[in-house]
DNA sequence: CGGTTACGGGATAACGTTATCCCATCCGGC
DNA sequence: GCCGGATGGGATAACGTTATCCCGTAACCG
């Protein structure tokens, strides 16, 4: 910077201005500037400019699969474009270890704040960081335990929304395969099965097949719930993973059970019939993500906010056939 | 970090010994160092550290799509783990303007390296920043015009083998269906796919339907190819999208054409019959760009790599029917 | 003609680390 | 009695920015 005020014959204040767009300087000097900048190869370092100004300008992302499809996730970064915010993300993989490395690695970044999908029940290194100020907002579950900001979809109606459907179908007798209920998404989904069985009067265990996701597991379960005494004669799903496991271990019998699936996806639409789905509002989740993020860095006394986020089923076949 | 020396009676560079872990301190003046450093949730500043020591310990990853499926992203992520390196990435969202944004932004962050996924064709913007000492590796597609290191897909192979599986299946009648040809995996695999034609000394033109990812024309090609005066009897696609629009509008018809995807895909066993696939090495190319990466970083001054990674045929049956 | 505004220079202090160059112990061993 | 290797203290200079405080110069305005 200092060879640059030189080159161009002005201070090292004003090269700082013009690199700035301070609006206090001239056009033509800031173009000499400008020159000596592109003439000496000059680019400013952008740790030096943070630790000075104190603030970053960037938002972490952590979440469990950077390579997997993650709509919230482009949503966020769409929204925080939109703010002039850099995103960086990173995977925690499904680790509790690894997010915590990911986490206080970009707490020691002193990015400005952090998206998190949060994983395990627990967060106890969050508090330290949280009392040092740190800007955090849970997304797709909470984080247990620690008040933080979230915004998390309304599982619950979803899954109420998928069984009344079928019901209304005519389907009597509803099975749930789901993900392993340490999960809490997964959990809230089964509990709310659960419930909506309970409610018709109809005994609930044996109703909602949960564990890991594992193609034996969800196979037997299938199979366990189509080949019993009273054959289910309708399926809701715990998320799109699942979904494709069942339609796979269904193959073309998927045509004579009805089924909704939870989460929306691309291949909803390739197979006969079109799956129907419980979607979630990606667009909505991943931009009052930001908007709850801004609000806390703005102002990190402000009270917490926990959003819920409807859901919406999404008709397309799969979901409306008669029991057979 | 001076009030922690003070709370722990020590000097200011003994809690950066301690911080860093170095071996010439004692443990139980380490525990107490550690103790006051909790006790006054002292937390380092990464970016003071970068600033002093100059390097980052960090690698940006610029690829099209962070949420969406990318096994090469996962390789990555998997082998700078291994290396003790963090790795943050960002979408380019296929804009060449945001690739720049981004990757500017990561060359004032320091990143020790950068992996791209390139988009475009100008690349002009990264001259300087290489010659400032940027390290880069180029994934999936060349930086065209600059000599960077690359690792990329044996694409042209990729589809001989395609062909040339089909054809000793009986095939004689093949077309391709791919990507805009502006993309450089799409341009390598046409005009390979072209090559193959003209190899058995058929008429090349009209065989291979290239452009952007629109159902419509997608639909439109499938269709064009199927019901000429001579249809064809076989299907390579582009990649795994375009594989995805091509069964969609085949629909239950899918059977009765064989079909090789370029790309491999969760739900490419998720058909009747299977999908079979030209399988990128997904792993062997995110290990070895971390690995360019790492030795250009030891050596800004070693030769340019540029590494053709193998593909795999994997049969599963949709491209071993015989032609109707 | 005095006063205000716009533009820019100069010097220096931060920001929070680590490194360097010494010095001061203490302790065991010859 | 002296040497040498651990172990730690103290002071200070970086790293590359931005901000602050003040001083210039012009030009412009009434």
């Amino acid at each position: 910077m200092i060879d640059v005020a030189r080159e161009a014959g002005v201070a090292l204040r004003t090269v700082s201005r013009v690199v700035n767009r301070d609006s206090t300087v001239g056009a033509e000097l800031a173009e000499r500037v400008n020159a000596a900048i592109a003439a000496l190869d000059y680019r400013p370092d952008e740790r030096a400019r943070q630790l000075r100004l104190g603030t970053t300008g960037t938002l972490g992302a952590a979440v469990r699969q950077l390579s997997h499809v993650n709509p919230v996730l482009r949503a966020v970064e769409r929204a925080a474009r939109a703010a002039d915010l850099m995103v960086l993300a990173a995977s925690t993989d499904d680790d509790e270890q690894l997010e915590r490395q990911v986490v206080e690695s970009m707490c020691r970044r002193r990015f400005d704040g952090i998206i998190l999908e949060p994983i395990g029940t627990d967060h106890g290194y969050l508090v330290p960081e949280l009392a040092a100020g740190l800007s955090l907002v849970a997304v797709d579950r909470p984080v247990l335990g620690l008040d933080v900001d979230c915004v998390i979809s309304d599982n619950e109606a979803g899954i109420r929304t998928a069984y009344a459907h079928l019901a209304a179908h005519g389907h009597e007798r509803v099975v749930y395969v789901g993900d392993d209920e340490r999960i809490y998404t997964a959990q809230q989904r089964a509990t709310a099965f659960r419930d909506c069985v309970a409610g018709r009067g109809a005994p609930a265990e044996g109703t909602a097949y949960t564990g890991p996701i594992d193609p034996a597991r969800i196979r037997a379960a299938v199979q366990a719930a189509l080949d019993g005494p009273t054959p289910a004669t309708a399926i809701i799903t715990g998320n799109a993973t699942i979904s494709v496991e069942v339609l796979r271990c269904l193959g073309p019998d998927s045509a004579k059970v009805a089924i909704v699936g939870f989460d929306d996806s691309e291949l909803a639409t390739l197979l006969r019939p079109d799956l129907t789905v419980i979607a979630q509002d990606d667009a909505a989740i991943g931009g009052t993500a930001i908007d709850l993020l801004r609000a806390r860095i703005a102002d990190p006394s402000r009270p917490i906010h926990r959003v819920t986020v409807p859901v919406k089923l999404i008709p397309r076949g799969s979901g409306e056939t008669a029991p057979s």
